[in-house]
RNA sequence: GGGGCCGUAGCUCAAUUGGUUAGAGUACCAGACUGUCGAUCUGGGUGUUGCGGGUUCGAGCCCCGUCGGCCCCGCCA
C-alpha cells in the first residue's frame, strides 16, 4: 500500500469497506480507556479514526501514546458511522476509520499556542510571527491562503485568455527620484553604487509597451521603505497591467472584467459591470475622500444655496470670502456622547484645520438642540430640513471652511458616524472607479508634485492649462476603490518624448536629473512608442477585502511586524564583517543583540 | 518623528487603597473510563509579573528609563 490512499477529507459513505492509509497530523485524542479516537488532520479536512484493542493491540497501544501534532500514518478500513454517530460539523462524518496500524512519522513538541481557529484568533500576532509555521497549520489561516492563490489564479487565467503576456522585471534596479523611500542594495562589482528594489514595475512595464508586448501582466512583488500600517507592508504584491492602443475606459473595462472573475473566485456574488464611476470632483464633493466607501449613505451635502443670505456670521464670513457651508447628517446619533462629538470629532476637525464643529441634536420630539440654531432664519431651517432629510434622531454635523480643508474633515466623520451607527454591512461589496484625477499637487514646499507619477497625460482638454494653471489641470488616472480601500490605480501614460520632457519642466525638474534619472524612457518614447496605459491592483489588499480580513498581515503566508521585522526568521540581522567587506560598506553604527537581534541601535 | 492601547503560568485573562502564600479557565502531566467528536471524571501549579533602576517597612500595582507587539497621524509618486 502506498504511502497514502486519500486524503483525511476525502472520504464518504461510498468509500465503507475501503482499505485506506492516511497521513496527517493529530488533531485531537479522546481516549476512553478502551476506545480511543484520533482525529487526523490534513489541508483537506479531517477524518476520525478509531483504535479498538480488539482490533489490534498494537495500534491501539501506540495510539495511546499520541499528542497533538504529532504526524502519524495510519493504515485501516473505512466504516459507516450509525446514523446517530454521524458528525454533520465535517465533510467525512458518515464514515470512520477502523486503525488497524498506526506509525509515528514524526512527534511533535506541544504547541505555544492553540491551533484551533475560535482560540488562536485571541493569541497575541507576535506569538503566531514567531512560529507561523503553526500559525499556517490552522484552518483559517490554509482557507485565507487557498483563498488568494485561487483569486491570483483567475487573474492570471483571465488575462491569459485576453491575450496578456507575464514578464518578469527586474527585483534589482534603480533608485527613482520621488515616491516613496527605496530599499537599497549595494553593488559588490561596481564600489559605492546601488541598486534599488522596484517600488512598482513601472517603467518596465512602459518599456514593455515599447517594445511591442502589447498586452503586459505580471503578479509582481514591490517593495517600500515606509512606516507600516494594517494594510501596509514593506513588501506587498501588486497585479501589474499594461496595454498598448487603448483608452481609460478601455483599461477599466479590462480590469472589471477581472474583478468579476476575482468574485467569482472567492465565491462571492458577481458585481454588476461595468462597475460604477465617478469623477474625483465628486467623490471629494459626495464622500470628502479619493476613495468613497459606498457601503452606507450620510452623503455630505452642500447648504451653501441654504445660508445664501444668513445672518449667521460664521457661515456667511466663509461663504463671503470663497468657502463653503457642508454637513452631513448622521443619521440615528442624536445620542452620542459630548466626548464623541466635542471632542473626539471636533478634536478631527481642528487637525484637519477646522475652527470647530457645529452641530445639531434633533430629539426625539423632533426639536432642534445645538448651540447655533438660533442664529437661523426659518427658511434657513427649512432649507436645512429638506437638504438633509432631517427626522427625529439625527445628528446634522457641519463643516464651514474652504472646500479642501471642509470636505475631508466631514470624509473622515462619516466614516466614524458610519461606524458608530452600525450603518456599514460588513458582507457588501461595493466597487466604484474614481476618475479625472488631478495631475498635480503642491508638496510642504510649495513645490509641484505628480499627483499619480510623471508618465501620466493629462487629459487633453486641459493640455492648455499644463504651464498657465497646472493644479488645474486633470489626468488620465484612475483609481479602483471597495468599500473605502484604494485597491489599485493606474493612467494612460505619455508616449510622446517631447511632451514627456514638457512634463519635466512643468514639474520643474532640473534637465540633468532628468537625464540622469529618465534618460532611459526618454530615449526609449523616441523609437516609436505606442499610446499605452494600464493600472496595478494591490493583491494583498484585494484578498484581504474579499476574505473579510481586518489587516493584509492575515493574507500573507510570512508577514513583518509594525517595524518591518520578521519574527520568524529574525530579519533583518547582522552580517560578516567579511560580507560588509565585500559591499564596500562601513556601519557608523554599532549593532546590538537586544530586541532578539533585530534592534539596531545608534551609538 | 508624534499620539494612543498593551505586556502576569505554554495560551487567554484576574489580582480591592501598595499588604504578607500571585489566582481562574484552558493547555500540559498522571490516573480512571468501550461511542466520543470543544469527550468526561479525579488529582497535579508548571511563574525572572518583558527588562533595568528608583520610592517604600513592603511593589504585579507608584515613578523614571528601556525592549517588544498592535492601532492611528505624519510618510506611502
Amino acid at each position: 500500500m502506498s504511502m497514502r490512499t486519500h486524503t483525511c477529507g476525502e472520504l464518504r459513505a461510498a468509500d465503507a469497506g475501503a482499505q485506506v492509509a492516511l497521513c496527517g497530523w493529530v488533531d485531537s485524542v479522546r481516549d476512553h480507556g478502551g476506545l480511543i479516537f484520533i482525529d487526523l488532520r490534513d489541508r483537506y479536512g479531517l477524518t476520525q479514526c478509531v483504535f479498538d484493542p480488539q482490533d489490534s493491540a498494537a495500534a491501539w497501544d501506540a495510539a495511546q501514546s499520541c499528542r497533538s501534532e504529532f504526524v502519524v500514518r495510519i493504515e485501516g478500513e473505512v466504516r459507516g458511522r450509525p446514523e446517530e454517530m454521524v458528525n454533520v460539523k465535517i465533510g467525512t462524518g458518515e464514515i470512520e476509520v477502523r486503525s488497524l496500524a498506526i506509525e509515528v512519522l514524526n512527534k511533535a513538541l506541544t504547541p505555544p499556542f492553540p491551533l484551533e481557529d475560535r482560540e488562536a484568533e485571541l493569541v497575541s500576532e507576535d506569538l503566531r510571527l514567531e512560529y507561523r509555521y503553526l500559525d499556517l497549520r490552522r484552518t483559517g489561516m490554509q482557507r485565507a491562503l487557498m483563498a488568494r492563490h485561487h483569486i491570483l489564479q483567475a487573474a492570471r487565467t483571465y488575462f491569459d485568455e485576453q491575450g496578456f503576456v507575464e514578464v518578469e522585471t527586474p527585483i534589482l534596479t534603480k533608485s527613482t527620484p520621488e515616491g516613496a523611500r527605496d530599499y537599497l542594495v549595494p553593488s559588490r562589482v561596481i564600489p559605492g553604487m546601488f541598486f534599488a528594489l522596484p517600488q512598482a514595475p513601472q517603467q518596465y512595464k512602459q518599456l514593455l509597451m515599447v517594445a511591442g508586448l502589447d498586452r503586459y501582466v505580471q503578479i509582481a512583488r514591490c517593495f517600500r521603505d515606509e512606516d507600516l500600517r494594517a494594510d501596509r507592508q514593506p513588501e506587498f504584491t501588486q497585479i501589474d497591467v499594461e496595454m498598448s492602443f487603448v483608452d481609460a475606459d478601455d483599461v477599466m473595462a479590462m480590469v472589471d472584467g477581472m474583478l468579476a472573475r476575482v468574485m467569482a473566485a472567492a465565491e462571492l456574488p458577481a458585481p454588476q459591470l461595468p462597475l460604477p464611476r465617478m469623477t474625483w470632483r465628486e467623490a471629494m464633493e459626495r464622500f470628502g475622500t479619493d476613495k468613497p466607501d459606498l457601503r452606507f449613505g450620510m452623503e455630505i451635502v452642500d447648504l451653501g444655496e441654504v445660508f445664501s443670505a444668513t445672518a449667521f456670521k460664521v457661515f456667511a464670513r466663509v461663504l463671503e470670502a470663497g468657502g463653503v457651508v457642508k454637513a452631513v447628517n448622521a443619521k440615528g446619533l442624536a445620542q452620542a456622547t459630548i466626548k464623541t462629538v466635542e471632542e473626539d470629532w471636533t478634536g478631527l476637525a481642528r487637525e484637519g484645520g477646522l475652527g470647530g464643529l457645529a452641530y445639531i441634536r434633533v430629539q426625539e420630539d423632533g426639536t432642534w438642540k445645538s448651540p447655533i440654531v438660533k442664529f437661523f432664519s426659518d427658511a434657513e431651517r427649512a432649507g436645512l430640513q429638506e437638504a438633509l432629510g432631517i427626522e427625529a434622531g439625527d445628528l446634522i454635523l457641519f463643516a464651514a471652511d474652504k472646500a479642501e480643508k471642509a470636505l475631508p474633515v466631514l470624509g473622515r466623520i462619516r466614516l466614524l458616524a458610519g461606524a458608530l451607527a452600525e450603518a456599514i454591512p460588513a458582507d457588501v461589496f461595493r466597487f466604484t472607479w474614481v476618475t479625472d484625477f488631478p495631475l498635480f499637487e503642491r508638496n510642504d514646499e510649495g513645490r509641484l508634485v505628480s499627483v499619480h507619477h510623471p508618465f501620466t497625460a493629462p487629459l487633453a482638454e486641459d493640455v492648455e492649462l499644463l504651464e498657465t494653471a497646472p493644479e488645474k489641470v486633470r489626468a488620465q488616472a484612475y483609481d479602483i476603490v471597495l468599500n473605502g480601500t484604494e485597491l489599485g490605480g493606474g493612467s494612460i501614460r505619455i508616449h510622446d518624448p517631447k511632451f514627456q520632457a514638457r512634463m519635466f519642466k512643468v514639474l520643474g525638474l532640473p534637465e540633468a536629473e532628468v537625464q540622469s534619472r529618465f534618460s532611459h524612457l526618454l530615449r526609449a518614447l523616441e523609437y516609436g512608442a505606442p499610446p499605452h496605459g494600464g493600472l496595478a491592483i494591490g493583491a494583498d489588499r484585494l484578498v484581504m477585502l474579499l476574505t473579510g480580513g481586518h489587516s493584509i498581515r492575515d493574507v500573507i503566508a510570512f508577514p513583518k511586524t509594525q517595524k518591518s521585522v520578521d519574527l520568524l526568521m529574525d530579519a533583518p540581522a547582522q552580517v560578516d564583517d567579511k560580507q560588509l567587506r565585500d559591499i564596500h560598506i562601513r556601519l557608523a553604527v554599532t549593532p546590538t543583540a537586544e530586541g532578539g537581534g533585530a534592534a539596531a541601535k545608534p551609538e
